[in-house]
DNA sequence: CACAATTCAATCGCTTGCAATTGAATATTG
DNA sequence: CAATATTCAATTGCAAGCGATTGAATTGTG
């Protein structure tokens, strides 16, 4: 992989509002504390309720599972799931076949947690003041983005 | 301001995947993994830079125009720049005009390690693989959905 | 002037997020 | 089979990030 380069004559932005990171940054922030608005009914955090989206689409799954899915490792996810279990949403059991893993699965309130979920997604998208399209196109430039940064930096 | 809703037969998306906010929060993720390996050479973790490129722009301000500037409130910065003081890049000093306020200034190896940083944007760009044009309109797009999510959790 | 309201930074308690390490279980290899 | 290497979750130690509160300084109002 040759390293990219800037095209001649252009400069990389030095100041902070000229950065596409500190861009995504912020959004980052601002997205985060509505979640905690929106998601204090539930008590979830927001990584609480990614977990949840996870497990909803299909439980019994292994820590490390879930770490591929949300991009995060043990040593965010194992205090979170005991949180997720002291709270009565999760279960964890070691695995019978390989007793490395642990399997997280939904409690009956955990599932159920679903239904009562069920605003979320819309009130979050009415918050972006965005329409549909726009919001599709910026999520694919930033998975995009995602894969770039993970790939450039495991060289 | 009226409630924003979805157009008729439109469903807002309930999988992971499907979620702009977590294309947004996983990105962020591998945005800050980046910096980390990058800024390890400077001793600074990537708030820290931030802080360092407002100051960098013009120092001398409090932290309450640190906080506007980076959407950050003193609960973060006041430890952030405690550090930033032990590690000898800047001085917090009461406000002589108004005794509430704490002014930040740089010093000298502050102002220095400026050049040392000089590294940091074109690398960044770098590892984006993007082409200028599409960092440029994906900046705006997060600043413009930055701006919806704040005014939005406000009401 | 006095007293209430506001502003500012700091503090507390909690939850991420991660690099580095540990210990146990499993896989590999000679 | 035994020694080694790898994998998995957990743990440790640190730095954000923020809601809520505190205490001091300032502003506003009667």
């Amino acid at each position: 992989m040759s390293k990219k380069s800037l095209p001649v004559g252009i400069e990389a932005p030095r100041t902070l509002d000229g950065q596409l990171c500190f861009a995504l940054y912020s959004a980052n922030l601002a997205m985060g504390k509505l979640y905690r608005q929106l998601l204090a009914k539930l008590d979830l955090t927001y990584p609480q309720y990614l977990v949840m989206l996870v497990l909803w689409e299909g439980d019994g799954i292994t820590v490390s599972d879930l770490g591929e899915r949300l991009f995060l490792d043990s040593a965010t996810l194992t205090p979170l799931l005991k949180r997720l279990q002291a709270a009565g949403l999760v279960q964890r059991t070691r695995g019978t076949q390989d007793e490395r893993q642990v399997i997280v699965t939904l409690t009956d309130e955990g599932s159920a947690l679903r239904e009562k979920a069920g605003y979320v997604p819309e009130d979050v998208f009415c918050a972006t003041g965005c329409e549909i399209d726009e919001l599709s196109g910026l999520k694919h430039q930033l998975e995009t983005l995602r894969s770039s940064l993970i790939d450039n930096n495991k060289s």
